[in-house]
DNA sequence: TCGAACTTTCAAAATATATTGAAACTCAAT
DNA sequence: ATTGAGTTTCAATATATTTTGAAAGTTCGA
């Protein structure tokens, strides 16, 4: 395979695995785009690679910047504005980590800690089965939550290496 | 809160939590409905609960059983179909992790498999940037995938108690 | 203050995804 | 072999999401 071919296989790949995972799949191609990119992009270029609109590229660029994925990179003496993506697989894998965290699942443990408290009838099957299923996915939750900030704070190799020495 | 409220909330917050996972919102709430319900719910009960088609139920039970998720029960006596939940929260997350692991990881993982292989000119910084971003995202997949792979052996408490332990 | 170079916005259009509902199908009891 | 209680299918429809592109906005040098 040639380095053309192989580029764009990985823009797709990595555009339908974003997708699956509720991700914009634009906003992931344009991320690996950058990611195997050497030197920052402008608008124009990203546009011409991936062929979409300016508005897009725009927007999905502010996306990943919010995200902490790309910066906006400005040159002395000109007008445009370059987009560079950290090459850090590492940092990526945090970032994406901390911001679907903050995102999703924080809010669902506190709609969960609500329901934990919700008083019924204890000899009621419907409650007894609500009350239990509400709070086991409670803790599972909670740990997914903790191992999440755990990774946040980590080193890569310190991280990994820990994990995989559980089944050595 | 009262607990139909509660119920409410909680097929609502499981339905949106899917929604951004990749996962179709009504086949998210289904399985919220049938988790916290002790007993097995025929399609009507399942429409009624939810108002949605029949059509829609149906095939959204359809996929809850392929992901391993739901059971169907026949009674004796009885044409009606039931269908019941797994209410183990461990055996729910080891059945998503495994179903998404076969559908989503593994092809990537074979395709990055396929783009390290690339070959190119070791001077090339285009070359060079794709050859370090595809590598190095296939370790971390790698990583994950058999990150999963003990998940999806292993018992809940000694999974958690391993992982938690890491970080004291 | 003008205008060229560039960015941002957002209503409208295009596309993708989910849902409906009625017809077709299945199956067992009569 | 017909009926009726159920399930399944899928074309049509509805809904949600993404994308476009042109107009409006910004910035800066002359």
């Amino acid at each position: 395979m040639e380095l053309p071919e192989a580029k764009q296989k990985f823009i797709e790949a990595w555009g339908k695995l974003g997708s699956e995972w509720g991700i914009n799949r634009t906003m992931a191609q344009v991320h690996a785009l950058l990611l195997i990119t050497p030197d920052a992009l402008t608008t124009e270029e990203i546009m011409e690679a991936l062929s979409i609109s300016r508005g897009n590229v725009n927007m999905t660029v502010r996306d990943l910047i919010n995200w902490g994925l790309v910066e906006k990179q400005l040159r002395a003496g000109e007008r445009k504005e370059y987009f560079y993506a950290d090459k850090d697989t590492w940092n990526i894998a945090r970032q994406v980590a901390k911001e679907r965290r903050k995102r999703e699942l924080d809010p669902v443990i506190k709609i969960l800690d609500e329901l934990v408290k919700v008083e019924g009838d204890k000899k009621d099957p419907a409650y007894k089965t609500f009350h239990k299923s509400v709070t086991d996915i409670n803790k599972l939750a909670k740990n997914v939550d903790k191992t999440l900030e755990t990774m946040i704070k980590a080193d890569e190799s310190w991280f990994w290496g820990s994990i995989l020495k559980i089944f050595k």
